[in-house]
DNA sequence: GAGCAAGGAAACAGATCTGTTTCCCCATGG
DNA sequence: CCATGGGGAAACAGATCTGTTTCCTTGCTC
């Protein structure tokens, strides 16, 4: 158990950040109520709202952190495991199966967000926008790279079925849908590529 | 404005999903209050009890009428927009882009369900699984009629292109989505069918 | 007109929510 | 040894949540 008062204030911050972020993710983020999550991080109530002005602001916090390191992992698995530019392209949906396949996978935490969220708190809503936007501009940057022919054109239908797929894999609780949302990928990668 | 107190019994219960409906699909379920729903809906709490036991099942009538509702609807748009089997198919994004237009479209409801209850109530989970699977087998029935060569396989990647690019909708706000789901649909319905 | 049933308005109960404040402990530095 | 300040525990405030109950009005039927 990570005890959280021998840690120091930076780390602290850290650490709510991930158990709330734990519990958005799998209980939803009206449904977690901040006593829980004192509870479960081991802080006082006082120590969180040092942190953060308002649940609002922690939501912000967590949705910020989650955006930059899910990416980071996510871009390093996929750079790692494809050889060349374009077999990174169908990578993407090997991390996919992965990330549907680790335990604490509740679904794109920013999805849910909306859900809750789009109408009550814009900032929210950008935070998840933006979101998408990394991810677009970094399957947009392994399409470039691997020299497809509109790469814009197959950004956007990639981007497509990673949508589907996690949806998908949220709702059923099976990653099966990362391996047809990658045979479906590697039809429309094909297509985008002037014969050789 | 409709007087709910002129309606009969079994008008009041439709009455009632339909404005909880709308509600949870704008706001969330959390967010939306009993308070919020019987005000909007112009009917007594005692009402709204003495046609449903909980929340919980209130919801799950929102959710059993959208889906019979929703599917009905689609279904009739794309079978009347497509002439043959196959235009049927990418008619399915067309009938996708028509519902994104909405001005009540805030994603599906289902979806957002699964983020807000896929731990808290197994039957809300259900009911969402139901949706998709019945959203599928109707895919399924247009690409066989289509006469797909895999009709599985073809039905299952355009399902995930539906998801994806409803969620997109939802997250950016614009019915673009649909578009580029509907291209992409046309190069993988193409490759299903042995060359003529 | 009398009786009856449905439903609205609103009080109520009890839980839970966010956020503030109080009090106390304890570690650290002079 | 003492002062200071960070943080935990918990009370507190005030709002809001779900769900129940009470009381009253209204309209329908006999």
């Amino acid at each position: 158990m990570t005890r959280a008062s021998d840690l120091p204030a930076a780390s602290r911050r850290d650490h709510l950040i991930q158990t709330a972020g734990r519990l958005f993710a799998r209980d939803g983020f009206h449904a977690t109520g901040i006593d829980k999550i004192i509870l479960e991080a081991g802080v006082s109530k006082k120590t969180l709202y040092s942190h953060f002005r308002s649940k609002e602001e922690l939501i912000l916090a967590v949705l910020r952190v989650h955006d930059s390191a899910f990416r980071n992992h996510f871009m390093r698995n996929v750079e790692k495991n494809g050889r060349d530019a374009r077999s990174r392209l169908t990578g993407l949906f090997d991390a996919a199966e992965n990330w549907f396949e680790e335990p604490g996978f509740y679904g794109c935490i920013f999805i849910n967000a909306v859900g809750e969220y789009a109408q009550a708190s814009p900032p929210i809503r950008s935070a998840c926008q933006d979101f998408k936007n990394m991810m677009r501009a970094f399957i947009l940057k392994l399409c470039r790279e691997a020299g497809a022919d509109e790469p814009e054109a197959l950004a956007d239908e990639l981007a497509l079925l990673f949508e589907g797929a996690t949806v998908t894999a949220q709702v059923s609780g099976s990653s099966h849908a990362a391996r047809t949302a990658k045979r479906a990928a590697q039809a429309l990668i094909s297509e985008h590529f002037s014969p050789a």
